[in-house]
DNA sequence: AAAAAGATTTGGAACGTACCAATTGGACGC
DNA sequence: GCGTCCAATTGGTACGTTCCAAATCTTTTT
């Protein structure tokens, strides 16, 4: 009785369960269930009832009571490596699209490039049940720091892959783009070609750098190691290039960079130098984010489509879950060699001397 | 005899749970139990047996059954309306850094201007026990729509406000910012001074439309109404009202900008319609994105700080979850007017006729 | 009209954790 | 040697859900 009083007192404060619900609607809490359920044993009148009580109280899911009688959470976490970069918000546009249709809803978190905060964060994904996780590691993350965490969790790896996770992985064709692009450099006439951006440790370099020297390869030319600079991957850091490019005895008259970003900013002191881009030296960016349209001179760039690949890594992830087959597989997206001002588009290059 | 067996096999199939982690320590899952919460009941010894026990168990935390018992998930979430808008990606990247020394750990989902996928995030997140929301809704949302979603729960709206939704705010001020910014153009010496872009449906708008309408009112400059123009809030929405605005009987001489995006839309038509921006006609936009500092001519603009706002927001929903009151507050972040290239810094304008 | 078959509904036992009350094992004072 | 006190540890219960086996109600068949 004093039981009842209370339980009857208790609708008001906090959540509301499914036996309230149950209660209001003159039914058992598994009928309740099998409602939520979207079962088809359930009378249509009765599913009326137990809909309209939950409204009426307001009734929100317990997911964590359901995840520990073993139902997956329906969640999968996007664990990015840098958010301030437009291509990565773009990847991760793609991988909410890709969840649309699906039974997943995606949740966002970003590392900042943080080793540390990748792992509270993935950590935090995995408390939480996340089904599976899309990861865009943070710079620096060893493989061996991680799969402790990631034991038994589908994971689609993208941009980055971590040498000895066994994982899937996601990434554009970085060498058969590099090496196009430079290809087309060469083509117009330019023998000087530098590479400029990146450190050496950056895996996603390597392998542009390997297309760059591939095409040099391709062409007969020898690589000349003054031409390849180590950068800041960000604005300021193709600045610092132009100097060291420009100073050389034989000057690179054209440039790959490593990213979109490295290449405006090297664009950018270029251009206030007094070297004008186009004309005098011609540069093509990677990854073609959005701003590669809007700058002047618009920005060449070996196209990569962000969204394309995210939407292809939630694909893949989703592909792992409705299988239960984690077996890794790796997808590799084309490039497309986006021309614009910044370098010209075909003729040969003459130097005036 | 079975059921013990069964247990030991079970061991190496699933999550590892706190009891498999106290039989391997030796111990009890109330032992257990305190290590995880921190407890300084228990020794020194015992604590490190228990964390070596996790660690071979690869042991994790399940958070769904501690919210059960009434635990707080430690999770508060980001539903931001448009994360492909670099600034609400700037505020999303505030609120994370605001919960970098907290105990909570933030989560991100992008509505993408979806009131229906807005609805399904909340409820997710809700789902999932979110401790609090910061909340910067998608167009068109309704407060009534979002009331039973959210009741019970401390919501922190930024940038946009709910009319009817009792949570609390975190906003620019948009009106003085706006007001300063066509002052400053007033200033230089123009007195046919156009706001573009945006609907007037937008409440963010009219605030700022305010402003706008302030600085004439003070100059003592009655407003023109063919001065002011509706746009889509995107690049080429800026580019629409250039022949509008250079069509008039009495031409538009300068232009404050609902903002940063729609500014650089209209600089980039007005330069190709051979306006020299700056010279011939001054902008102003508004929020300061970054990429305002990298359009040629750099953009001036309001600037707003997202980073600020969306720490701020955090700090406030902090302060909430920390002290059990959710009575409303509205906090407003104080604006800069950052002058660069797009506009005169001072002195009279001079039209050519 | 009883039995069989089908359609709905239901009680109860988990799931992994936190917390309360209770227990154990010393160390200490007498 | 006994009680007291403190530090450290432990069972047991409850949280909101799912799912199974079983119960109830309806209809059909004999």
């Amino acid at each position: 009785m004093n039981n009842e009083t209370r339980r009857e007192m208790e609708v008001r404060e906090g959540r509301a369960t499914i036996v309230d619900v149950a209660r209001r609607a003159g039914v058992s809490k598994s009928t309740v269930s099998l409602v939520l359920g979207g079962s088809s044993l359930v009378a249509e009148t009765t599913r009326e009832r137990v809909s309209d009580a939950m409204n009426e109280l307001g009734y929100i899911y317990h997911r964590g009571a359901a995840t520990l009688r073993g139902a997956k959470s329906g969640v999968i976490g996007m664990v990015i490596n840098d958010l301030s970069n437009p291509f990565y918000v773009e990847l991760a546009i793609g991988i909410e699209q890709a969840c649309q249709g699906g039974a997943y809803i995606p949740f966002l978190a970003n590392t900042a490039e943080s080793a540390i905060r990748q792992q509270q964060v993935i950590r935090s994904m995995r408390e939480h049940g996340a089904a599976g996780l899309v990861l865009a590691p943070a710079m620096g993350t060893s493989a061996s720091e991680l799969k402790p965490l990631l034991a038994g969790l589908p994971v689609v790896q993208v941009m980055r892959r971590l040498p000895g996770l066994r994982a899937s992985f996601v990434a554009p064709e970085n060498k058969e783009g590099a090496r196009r692009a430079t290809a087309h450099l060469i083509a117009v006439g330019h023998s000087r070609v530098a590479f400029v951006g990146g450190v050496s440790s950056m895996l996603v370099r390597e392998e542009r750098l390997a297309g760059y020297r591939l095409a040099l390869d391709e062409a007969g030319i020898s690589l000349d190691p003054s031409l390849v600079i180590e950068t800041t991957t960000n604005y300021s850091g193709g600045g610092t290039a132009v100097p060291q490019l420009l100073n050389l005895p034989e000057p690179a008259t054209a440039a790959l960079c490593f990213n979109d970003v490295v290449a405006i900013g090297l664009t950018r002191a270029l251009m206030e130098a007094g070297v004008s881009v186009g004309v005098d030296f011609d540069v093509i960016g990677f990854d073609d984010i959005e701003e590669a349209r809007h700058t002047r001179p618009a920005l060449s760039s070996v196209a990569v489509n962000p969204r394309d690949l995210g939407s292809r890594a939630a694909q893949l992830l989703m592909r792992h879950l409705a299988s239960g087959d984690f077996e890794p597989q790796a997808v590799l997206c084309p490039t497309a060699l986006a021309l614009r001002k910044s370098c010209r588009a075909a003729g040969p290059y003459e130097r005036d001397n």
